[in-house]
DNA sequence: TTGAAAGCGCTAACAC
DNA sequence: GTGTTAGCGCTTTCAA
């Protein structure tokens, strides 16, 4: 296999066509509308572009012309690598870039950093479109993302941005069905983790405003879901300790939960709105010697593989489904004017991680 | 937040030189050069912007300009769901995807179906290099890139692309430390469970020949450490089995697995080429209620988050470096014309799926 | 079937 | 500190 050295753009269509004594027009038919020349023409082209070293048409220089990339930009919150070390981002991804493939598309992964959003890289993005993948609603990127005039579809939150397509998934119903799963066994005392409710380090107890406040619907939505279904159980949300960690990894979880167990002794069961935590519930359990679900019932959100794996009682969202939603969502546009919802359902999943509470508790509660 | 409707491009920086009555140069410092004008001007300028809709300069007509796409082009095997099921290609992309991050670059994921080979979107990817993962040497996208005049980097295969960057991993010294380890421990009877070595499908047995002409060096290396390891304890490479399976999953290394301990009862220990192999000899054995490792020994190699979990004894090699090396490798190459070779270590870990034989195999060997 | 002309939107020299 | 000139490499009417 042996290739040209490394030097600048060797020939051009122009040079091409000059050597050949053809116009440009023709070479450009070569490739582009091979139906339009004489095989044997195209062939000659052909020929003489692979002696000349000429790798066929710019893609910068026909996306000019065109304006078309070829390529959907997507922007993540945060590091890129949040992608790669959250589950359910990961899946949503994968649905993402299946879509993108099946239509031929590109995927660029644009750096989201959080200094320097003056020159945001959305704006030196080569993209037909954009998939923005629950950021904060205030996030600088997204604004630039909005002040170019290309179609973009929103994954999860934020929600109501006019004229946007969003494609999300029913998360007040799922934890509605999770509230009702927990008090159906009979408990009355429980705890709830949650992820970041600001883009500012908050890690502590939330109260009525700060839900409400909330840039982060999502959250406010799962809290809600639950909220409503524990208020139907007569439990009342205002003696419901909740507790939200800025970081969302197992290890945060499992500080929430000792927190969590140390400052209410009386816990019977810990709900947390995403997998991720639950799965570091489940650890600090086991550290402590903590019977799940004898002791200690345990439920999250997402239905990640890891969770699927640990019998974690949870709330499955069809990520990779959301992700290839919102690929096609955006690539299938044809002229719609009208933007678009999609809402995905959600489905309790009842794992071995949840149980009734033990007998002395469901005495104290009335059962 | 409130946007302007979908339209196309409605401003251009020479319309909003003209609304400005200044040149279209003024304008474009106003955002790339800001020491080239005066505060107020700067200041009337971009406000104008924002009246009239301006997003900014167009990324491709600037990239047409100064033939620099600010992104990375990133080539995988197949699917691109492929990557994102492979733990170790995860842990590359997640490494690239950071060096990508720091340097203010975007990746784009292109779709590297198997057909259409001929418009691959290799050729239409605006980006200023590439890095090709694993794939064959006679892979038809890796050909269009190697026409672009591009920098490029490969990672793990194929090797020897005269001109071209490679970063990998001593596969053959971690094997060797692995064959070592497994030989020291009295095994003599060892099967082997490796990946696929063409790129045509074949599930069976691999002979001397098969393996001398694979266009995966990488399996090459591999099995050739485990080959040079054993024959320093005097095993005959003849005598032992190896097994390829064309995918790479769980389920195929449980079904070689299965065919191994069937057709070689004798076997004390399973080698294999990977992790994900691995894990399903692992899920084999238990299905089987063989003891692992009393009766059967088991190890692999990357040294993949969920191997590590199941303390299996694997290689280890450091996939997020690699990425990151590859980033690296493409984005700090000054003028440097040179093409540079960087082979990252591997180490053995020993974990708790391989120990001596049983008795009667080790008398059998002679110890 | 082929060619001439026009421009996609921008930036880099260089002059003023 | 600001403007003029000259393309970057390509596709696309439209006419021959």
């Amino acid at each position: 296999m042996t290739r040209s050295p490394r030097v600048r753009r060797p020939a051009t269509l122009a040079s091409l066509a000059a050597e050949l004594g053809v116009s440009r027009t023709t070479v450009s038919n070569a490739y582009n509308r091979p139906d339009q020349l004489s095989v044997q023409l195209r062939t000659r082209v052909l020929e003489t572009a692979r002696r000349m070293g000429y790798p066929g048409p710019d893609p910068v220089a026909r996306s000019l012309r065109t304006r078309q990339a070829r390529a959907v930009g997507l922007l993540l919150t945060e590091e890129l690598s949040f992608a790669f070390s959250d589950p359910a981002a990961l899946g949503f991804l994968e649905g993402l870039a299946s879509a993108c493939e099946d239509a031929g598309q590109g995927l660029l992964l644009m750096p989201a950093s959080r200094r320097d959003a003056e020159h945001s890289p959305v704006n030196q993005a080569s993209v037909d479109g954009f998939v923005v993948y629950s950021v904060h609603e205030r996030d600088p990127h997204l604004r630039a993302v909005l002040e170019r005039p290309l179609p973009t579809v929103v994954a999860d939150q934020p929600m109501d941005l006019p004229g946007v397509d969003r494609v999300g998934v029913d998360d007040r119903g799922g934890m509605l069905a999770l509230a009702r799963h927990l008090t159906g066994l009979g408990h009355r005392r429980i705890g709830v983790i949650c992820m970041r409710l600001s883009d500012t380090r908050h890690d502590g107890y939330v109260d009525g405003e700060r839900l409400r406040r909330t840039s982060y619907p999502v959250q406010r939505a799962r809290l809600g879901g639950l909220r409503e279904g524990l208020a139907e159980a007569g439990v009342d949300w205002a003696e419901v300790p909740v507790l939200e960690r800025y970081e969302h990894s197992a290890e945060a979880g499992a500080s929430a939960a000792a927190q969590l167990l140390d400052e209410h002794p009386g816990l019977t069961a810990v709900a947390c709105t995403s997998d991720v935590l639950a799965l570091g519930v489940l650890r600090l359990a086991a550290e402590r010697g903590h019977p799940v679900p004898g002791k200690l019932s345990v439920a999250g959100f997402d239905g990640v593989p890891e969770a699927m794996r640990a019998g974690l009682t949870t709330v499955r969202q069809p990520v990779h489904d959301k992700g290839r939603a919102a690929g096609e969502l955006l690539l299938g546009r044809g002229e719609r004017t009208e933007p678009k919802t999609v809402i995905l359902p959600t489905e309790l999943v009842e794992g071995t991680t949840t149980a009734q509470p033990a007998t002395q508790d469901r005495w104290f509660s009335g059962l």
